[in-house]
DNA sequence: CATGAATGAGCCTTCATTCAT
DNA sequence: AATGAATGAAGGCTCATTCAT
């Protein structure tokens, strides 16, 4: 404050200092999450997410390494939201088929808001081995997950194999709906929804 | 004129020529097969796939409209070839269990052999119209083929939509198997492989 | 012709091989003249002139030794059928101002036709030099010829300079009768044609 | 942290951020001029540009949206002194004959001074339909100015048809000037000139 | 004479990243 | 912490030209 007022050089009246640190990185991964989503990865540059972000491109590198860093952030983001809106979905109680049907309808919700993301994140994973660490943390956490959440409503013993599968299946078939293939190949929505609600009936049990 | 005679002006070397157009195609085709397969679609220059297939920059322009170009000539061999391995297990007889477990087979090997071409190819799906459009007609076929190859080997009827998710859980399967997630996620490849003979049987019947 | 029958390697019936050497020269100067003219010396290349006359590219080099070879030659053809209409036009005879009138038109006419192919002649000039000798070459006969016409009908002498200004101003305007610059700049057409006509009028006794 | 202090990785040498944007705008722009200027729009590539204003490549495309934009500014420039200049005559006084051959001195000098830039304009205005629209608005402009100028003066009124022609006559004769042209045909210097000035004188008045 | 596949230098443009302020 | 001008390697693509057939 007092060093503002003794060099006159340059009002700085119009500088953002909007917030803390952690305001601004929050800021720029929103950005990032929304660019990448809509444009891809390779369609999206630093420049622009910072700019989108309401910084400029300096500050980028200030709170990520590189790009993949950035979208790596992004990338938790959406699974951190997605693993919380699963919590409250089982945790919101009803009978197993409600449970499941909530379930599906939050992971399609996901999977459509996340859709580009996605699309990036497949191929990243092949192209960069960071990425791909990052990726199958994410996937061992989702089967450990299942099994506690299982033990926790008293269900029964499953292998691992199987609910990798499960994922598997549905992983893809969100992704087909969010991609809109269903409508491209003339396939009925509530056919698919109701046997992915089966399948995820099945698993809670 | 008789300076000609004396020695040509520059011998130029080593210039291919090296066959048809169609083998000059063939050539680049498999070279940015090859080079997209292992370094993601991102990852390879078009001067790069000329380069490897023995052409300079200029030739690979004469043969495709663009680098998506050769992506989709690519993508389609694959198809074709693996189109062509399926038919060939499905006419070279035995049960349908024997069947489907060399259809389980071919499959995890093609994916495996394709791994980074698919990879790229559902980042293309989603951020390129053209790419998206040939892999949709590609999936309409294939849902079209399974209903013929399951009447014409006297099996019941199944819906549309039962097929597609089919698709999905296989495709997506095997891609992890690819991808080499089932050891990064300490699952048993025999119990996998084994619950996707059985859904093949289940789809061929 | 012998030599065909000995060697069947390809039946050639389809080979072009449309006339002598001089009319596929004709056809790649017609249309090296058309495309230059449509868009400009930088917007073609040679091989879609080749291709546009019906030939391969490779012909394009056997009669011509470069681009620039074939933008000249299409320059002197158009110059040399101006002035054959303009000697049309002043042996056609009539009254000075008839004559004039007619000479005008068919000045505007040329310079509208090949509106594209002057465009690119003066940034050649410039950055030419065979083009540029080429074109002062045609600019002395035209001065030339001027003096010789005036004094075959009996007409005063008059500066060189005098008949250079003429030129030039003539050139511009109908440069810009060509270009459309009237209409852009809201000039009344007749007006401009009658002012030129009145110089040429001038010009001619 | 300690590694750091140690020796920066890059020096990175001799970065310039040698003064404010428009500084760098104008560097930019006066190297396209000159080089525009000296071996034509066709014979320039952006990076040269950039490079012989002391930039790197992408410096270019930081101030300018392409290569065409960059001729845009060069040729706005150049019209605006041009401008200014006859402005500055104008303005300085004398006699309607000694203005007007100031004005005939001045304008010889910027057709001679920006030859090459005028010969690509004209290329350009043809081949591109944004130079074009620019190149007629400054028309219109100069038209207008010229009726201004005289009613200032308290000339009498003129047609816009015949204040075109000048323009044209002017124009084409100091790009014949600029050119060599007098030389190469043997044209006296002086007496081109001394017809300029009644033109202007008459055009004055 | 004509072919046309092939060449390869080079152009325009992009973008991840840096660093002096 | 934030800025933003600058960087420069590299990528997609073009096109005048060649030469074996």
């Amino acid at each position: 404050m007092s060093r503002r007022t003794v060099s006159p050089k340059k009002p700085q009246g119009d500088r953002p200092l909007r917030g803390t640190p952690a305001q601004t990185r929050e800021r720029l991964v929103d950005a990032a999450a929304e660019l990448f989503n809509r444009f891809g990865y390779h369609g999206v540059d630093s420049n622009r997410i910072a700019k989108e972000a309401g910084y400029a491109a300096g500050t980028f590198y200030k709170h990520f390494s590189d790009k993949r860093d950035a979208f790596l952030a992004a990338y938790e983001n959406w699974a951190r939201s997605e693993w919380e809106a699963v919590r409250a979905e089982l945790d919101a109680g009803g009978t197993t088929e409600e449970i499941a049907r909530r379930l599906v309808a939050v992971a399609v919700s996901f999977h459509s808001r996340w859709r580009g993301l996605r699309a990036s994140l497949l191929e990243l994973v092949f192209a960069d081995a960071e990425v791909r660490r990052f990726y199958r943390a994410q996937r061992r956490q989702q089967i450990v997950l299942m099994a506690e959440i299982r033990a926790a409503r008293g269900g029964e013993v499953h292998t691992r194999e199987e609910d990798a599968i499960h994922l598997y299946t549905c992983e893809r078939t969100y992704d087909a709906i969010a991609g809109g293939e269903l409508e491209a190949l003339g396939l009925s929505r509530e056919t698919i929804l109701e046997a992915m609600v089966q399948q995820v009936v099945a698993i809670l049990q």
